[in-house]
DNA sequence: GCAATATATTTAGCTTGTATCTAAATTATC
DNA sequence: GATAATTTAGATACAAGCTAAATATATTGC
C-alpha cells in the first residue's frame, strides 16, 4: 500500500525526469540551463545527460558551425555542449475506433503526425476477430505511410464510443458498447507487444483540445463530441474524470424533458427535426450540412431547427455548467465546423440557466480531434513511464 | 515549474511520511512491522523513527509489563522497541460556518472530537468584524472545552455556504454568498497565528462522508446536503471537484423545467409545498419534520408531498448520475435523519432516467456532516505537510 | 599570444540508503 | 538453573546520488 521504499535510485529518476520534461518542451538545452532549471549542480545535470543518452531519450548536438545555416549569439567562453529530446526514440499510436470507421494515426515523441489511414468495417455485426483485424491494418498502414517500424511503438491510445473505466476497461450495459468490447489490447499486445490505452471518444477529444484546439491549457474544461452522437469530456484540475464505471459524460438520459433521446448529437438532431418539418427547401429529411447551409442563406425553417438546437445545447451546457463549472466548454465533432452558427445563441442563453455561464467555442481540430487526443494520452503515458521503458534500435 | 531538484533529505522526507502514514493508521508498530511495510531495513526505519521522535510526531512505548493491562501474545526474542503515533502532537478544529450559527469542533490529531461549541449570530447583517468576532468566540470555547492550548492548533478547516475555489477563495457573485466572505483567514491567522483552510460545506460534508459516514472509503461520491439550501460535494477518484471558480455542485439553476428555485432543499420544499396544498393536519404551512411524521402517519397529503419531493430528488440525482457517474450519493444535512422515508421512491425513480443509478444512501452524521468534513479536511492538510510543520510544546 | 569568460571535469565530503555481522534480551528445553 | 533457539538491536562497511570547491579546457576579444 504505501509506495515502495525511496531509495537513492529514486533521486536519479525523479531528476531525470525533470530533465526530460524540459527537454521535449525546450528545442535545445545547455548544461547551463538544465542547472538552473532543476536546481541542480553541474555534475549531476551531466550525469543525468549522459544517463538519458545512454537511455536513448536524449542526443548530444554537434557544435554549432560558424557561418552554417545561423549562427546564433557569438558567444564568450567554453562552448556548452548541447542536448536536444530524442523525438525519433520511438512512436506512438493514435487511434479513433467508430462503429463503422477506425482511423490510425502515428505520431513522433513531439506529437507531430508522420502517418495516417483510415479503413472501414465490412459491416456492423461482424465478428470481433473481424473487426480487431481491420484496425491491426489501419495500423499498419499508418506506420508504413510514416516509415516507422512497428517494433518501435511505445504506446497506442485509441478511443471507442462507449464508456471505458480507469483501468481501460470498457463497460457494456449498452448492446451498442458492445461493438467496443473486442479485446483489442490483448490481440495488438500479442501481434505487435504493444501497449494499448483504451479511453472513451470524448475523453480522449477533451485531451486533444485542451492540447493543441482551442482548450488549449484550460484545466477546467468540458468537450462536447457532438456528432451522431452527444458525449462529453470532462477534465478538472487537468485530470480527466471518469465515474465509477466510466460513465461520466456519457449523459445518456440528461435531459428528461423534451422527450428525445439525448445520447443525439447536433447531426441526428437536424435530421431528425428537419424530417418531422419537412425538409427546408427539398421534401425529405435534409443532411446536417445542408440545414447548416439554408440557415446561413436565411432559410427560415432551417433557422428555427438551428434555434431549437441551441436552446437544447444551452440546456445541457448550463447542467454541466450546474454541476462541474468548467472554465470552457467547446464543442467538437463532425459538426464541429458548422456549429459555429449556434454559439451566439446558445450564449445568449447560458445566463438564463446557470449563475457560471462557461466560455463556449467551436473545436478547430475536425475529424481529428480523437486521434489527435488518443495521441496525447499515449504521450502522456510515455512521458510518464519513460524510464521504465525500453527503446528499440 | 519542475518540481525542485531532488536531495537525498528528500529520501529521508518520502520515507519518513511512509513510516508516520502507518503510525496514524496503526495502534502501535515494532520495528520489524515498519520494515516488511516500508520495505526498508531496520537501519533506516531506526533513524526514521529517532527522527520522527525528535520531532514529536510520535513516541515510543515503554516495554509492556507482563501482568499488566493485557500481556499481549507471549513472544520470544528480544522484545520489539514499540513506536506509536503521538495524537496529541497537536490539535485541529473544524469549523461550520453558516448563516446564522457557527459551531466550532476541535480534535486530536486521529480526528477524535474533544470540544465543541456553537455560537449564533445576532443578525444576518451585522459587520464582517462582528461575525468574525463570534467564530472566534466559538473557536475558543471549544478549545477551552477540550483542553487545548490554542496554540498548538496545527490547522483550521472551515466550511461555508458559498462557491469556494482551490485556493480556498470565496466567490461572491451572489449577495448571499458575501456573508462569507470576510477574511476570515488573515484574522484567524492574525490572532492566532492559525492556517485556516476554507471550503464549501458540501465539500465539506463530502470529506467526512468518505471518512466515517456512509461512503466510507468510496472514491467516486456525491454528497447532497439537502437542508434549508441544496448543494453537492462530488468527489471523483477520491478527489474533490471545484471547477473554475469553485461553483461545482453548487446546482443553482439545475432543475430548469419545474420552475421552482433549485437551490432550496428538501426542508424549503416541504414548507413550499405543504403551505400551498394547505398543512396538512393543521391550516398553515408545516415544517418539514412535522411532514415526515404525518407521512409515516399515513397522511396523504403528506404522502404526495414526499412523492414530489422523490420525483425532484431522483431527477435531481440522476442528472449527477449522468454526467459524473459516482458509486454512490449521499442525502445529508438537517433533514437526513427523516430522509430514509425517501429513499424507496428515489432508487425506484433512478432507472428511468439514467443507464448508471448509484447507490443512495443517507448520511448518519446528522448536523456534525460539516465539522467533521472540516477536520479531515484539516487533518488532510497536516498530514500532507507533516514534516514541514513545528510543533509546539 | 594573452586575458577574460563560460563551461567541463575532477576530487573530497555529506546524506541516505543497503548488506552483513555481532550483541542483547527473552522464551523454550533439558 | 544452565543452555539453546529466537528475535530484535546496534555497529560497521560500502554504494548511490548529490553538493561544493578546485582545476582544466575551449572560445572570444584585444
Amino acid at each position: 500500500m504505501p509506495h515502495a521504499a525511496a531509495t537513492p535510485q529514486m533521486l536519479r529518476r525523479v531528476n531525470a525526469q525533470a530533465v526530460l520534461r524540459h527537454l521535449r518542451g525546450a528545442d535545445v538545452a545547455t548544461g547551463t540551463e538544465l542547472m538552473a532549471l532543476t536546481g541542480l549542480t553541474r555534475a549531476s545535470v551531466i550525469a543525468v545527460c549522459e544517463d538519458l543518452i545512454g537511455r536513448g531519450w536524449i542526443v548530444e548536438l554537434d557544435q554549432p558551425r560558424a557561418g552554417h545555416g545561423m549562427p546564433p549569439v557569438p558567444r564568450k567562453g567554453r562552448p556548452a555542449r548541447r542536448f536536444a529530446f530524442n523525438r525519433e526514440a520511438g512512436f506512438v499510436l493514435g487511434l479513433d475506433i467508430g462503429a463503422a470507421t477506425t482511423t490510425a494515426a502515428v505520431a513522433d515523441l513531439r506529437g507531430t503526425v508522420i502517418g495516417r489511414s483510415s479503413r472501414s468495417f465490412r459491416a456492423a455485426d461482424i465478428p470481433a476477430q473481424e473487426r480487431i483485424g481491420v484496425i491491426d491494418h489501419a495500423c499498419r498502414e499508418a506506420l508504413e505511410a510514416a516509415g516507422a517500424d512497428p517494433g518501435r511503438v511505445l504506446a497506442v491510445g485509441a478511443g471507442v464510443a462507449a464508456p471505458v473505466d480507469r483501468d481501460g476497461n470498457v463497460l457494456v450495459t449498452q448492446p451498442f458498447w458492445s461493438l467496443f468490447d473486442v479485446g483489442l489490447r490483448s490481440a495488438l499486445k500479442e501481434l505487435h507487444g504493444w501497449t494499448v490505452l483504451l479511453e472513451n471518444d470524448a475523453n480522449l477529444a477533451a485531451l486533444g483540445e485542451r492540447w493543441r484546439g482551442s482548450g488549449a491549457g484550460v484545466d477546467d474544461l468540458v468537450v462536447l463530441l457532438a456528432g451522431e452522437r452527444l458525449g462529453a469530456g470532462v477534465m478538472e484540475s487537468g485530470r480527466l474524470l471518469h465515474g465509477r464505471g466510466g460513465a461520466a459524460g456519457e449523459m445518456g438520459y440528461l435531459d428528461m424533458v423534451e422527450g428525445v433521446g439525448s445520447s443525439d448529437g447536433i447531426a441526428a438532431l437536424v435530421r431528425q427535426w428537419s424530417a418531422a418539418g419537412g425538409g427546408p427547401s427539398a421534401g425529405g429529411p435534409a443532411s446536417a450540412p445542408r440545414v447548416f447551409e439554408d440557415a446561413a442563406a436565411g432559410d427560415t425553417a432551417a433557422l428555427a431547427i438551428l434555434d431549437r438546437i441551441s436552446e437544447r445545447m444551452a440546456r445541457v451546457i448550463a447542467s454541466i455548467a450546474s454541476l462541474i463549472n468548467p472554465e470552457q466548454v467547446v464543442i467538437g465533432g463532425a459538426v464541429a465546423e458548422s456549429a459555429g452558427a449556434l454559439l451566439p445563441g446558445i450564449t445568449a442563453r447560458l445566463p438564463r440557466f446557470t449563475a457560471t455561464p462557461p466560455r463556449v467555442t467551436v473545436s478547430p481540430l475536425g475529424d481529428k480531434i480523437v486521434t489527435a487526443g488518443a495521441i496525447r494520452h499515449a504521450l502522456d503515458y510515455v512521458e510518464a513511464n519513460a524510464l521504465e521503458l525500453e527503446l528499440a534500435g
